[in-house]
DNA sequence: ATGTCTTTGTGAACGCGTGCACAAAGATGG
DNA sequence: CCATCTTTGTGCACGCGTTCACAAAGACAT
């Protein structure tokens, strides 16, 4: 920035696009192997190439959290580790409960990439009676019933669905008047929330079809033959 | 549109914008429901409200399928089903393997919504000799020194990844080599490809991480009061 | 000190995605 | 057959994100 270029960026913090956003975890896995091989700098282009997009796309990315390479030599990768960490908030610790202990709950719970960054699993909630008390990963199952007085106790703000499609709008209606205000969603529907909660999700489904798109059209390039006559007599009104 | 409407939209089905595409899935998933309610039309602002989008979003992706709707009515549940599941490829079969059955690997084996829709678990592999020959969801565990000769019995083109990051690209690579075109990656590593493979990824932390900053920022807002001071000696050089 | 060489930070152009707003299509009722 | 009413399909404008390309910053050697 050649004009007037303050010292404390201060309110530039707002105003990061989401599309960096959602990017500087990718960032900050590549430095974090780069700290641990303790490589002390690394410039755009090796550090783009490690996270598998554009240098120019990273080095945007980086100008919008301030000023923090050296022209000629690149970034201080352990600098550069701490700035993204608090960019993010991962500075400090995000309680976060998990909803529905099933197949996909309990491999969230034993997930060791939860607690690698800051995120404790405060709870593990789950409908079941049968499941209350037995240990996943460590920590007992509770009750659901018990959502309200553990989100209040430990200040949980983020909590994390793995209920079947039909209970996912219960759950996060309760975890939301409870106090959560973040939610990452696997139950593959829509969730309504009022504004100032965010929801996130992760669908698998979905993944796989999009996929299946790509690859109709791949193999649709070659052998251009299509099966015809398999339309159903079914026309719009 | 309405200069020149042919019968057979044919090769249109190119030039579907990836956005687009990324929605179909949802458009579908909404729809089954109501298909199975047996509710027989739905205008655009229902549907688009069941599926979370601004309606004359839903109404331009649908321009790009064809002109499937009917003025002053609305678009026909069933033959819409059919159309988006073509578009995506889902009225044929298509067999996967996932790579890599521990917690989620195993999870993912026992998830209903694979099958539901046109996709086909041909095999489960796994490198470690113990798991060889347990049953998993139904399915004995292969040893990974299978992989190729079932990708190739199965015609398998789409493989999903659930091992250790540090085994990603080494099973990416093989499972390309014996002719897979799409990777869904669950390791939190970028994997590289050839031209013409897709890959996809889902990848918890970082969901986690972007929901943390947000919930940092939400925080920020209401007390703003930076602990200052907590800036680590290191400068960049 | 000066020159060279590397690499950042960003201006600018472009393309994609989104959402408004409305004309036209077509259903429905008289 | 005509009028009315609903809802689609899309032209258009705007904003965001991406990428190129390059001036300038600064390291490093002499
Ligand atoms: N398993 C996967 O790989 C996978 C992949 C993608 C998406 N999903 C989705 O994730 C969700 C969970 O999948 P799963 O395979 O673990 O299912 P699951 O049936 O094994 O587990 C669901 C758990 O939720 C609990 N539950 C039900 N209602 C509840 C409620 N109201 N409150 C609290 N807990 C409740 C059940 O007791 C059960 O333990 C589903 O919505 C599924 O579609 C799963
Ligand atoms: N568990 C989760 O909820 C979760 C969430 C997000 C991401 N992930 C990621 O998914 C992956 C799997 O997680 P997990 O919890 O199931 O781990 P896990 O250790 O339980 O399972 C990994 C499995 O991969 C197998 N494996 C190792 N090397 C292999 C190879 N070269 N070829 C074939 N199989 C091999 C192992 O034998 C093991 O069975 C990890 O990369 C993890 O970071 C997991």
């Amino acid at each position: 920035m050649a004009t007037g270029r303050s010292h404390r960026p201060a309110t530039r913090s707002r105003g990061i696009p989401e599309a960096t956003v959602a990017r500087l975890p990718l960032y900050l896995r590549a430095l974090t192997a780069l700290s641990e091989r303790s490589v002390p700098t690394v410039s755009s282009e090796e550090l783009a190439a490690a996270a598998g997009v554009n240098s120019a796309k990273l080095r945007k990315d980086f100008s919008y959290l301030g000023s923090y390479g050296t022209r000629g030599v690149g970034y201080d990768v352990e600098y550069l580790v701490y700035q993204i960490s608090r960019e993010l908030g991962l500075t400090q610790d995000w309680p976060v409960v998990i909803v529905g202990i099933g197949n996909l709950g309990a491999a969230l719970a034993n997930y060791g990439g939860f607690a690698s960054r800051g995120f404790r699993v405060a709870a593990l909630l789950d409908a079941d009676t049968a499941l209350a008390g037995r240990l996943v990963a460590g920590l007992p199952v509770r009750h659901i019933d018990e959502l309200e007085s553990i989100v209040a106790d430990n200040q949980v703000s983020i909590g994390v669905i793995a209920t079947p499609a039909g209970a996912a709008q219960e759950v996060t209606d309760r975890l939301v008047a409870a106090g959560v205000t973040s939610i990452l969603n696997f139950a593959p529907t829509v969730l309504s929330v009022p504004d100032g909660v965010d929801v996130r999700k992760v669908d698998l489904s979905i993944e796989l079809q999009i996929l299946a798109f790509h690859e109709q059209r791949k193999a649709g390039e070659d052998d251009r033959q299509e099966p015809d006559g398999d339309v159903p007599a079914v026309m719009p009104a």
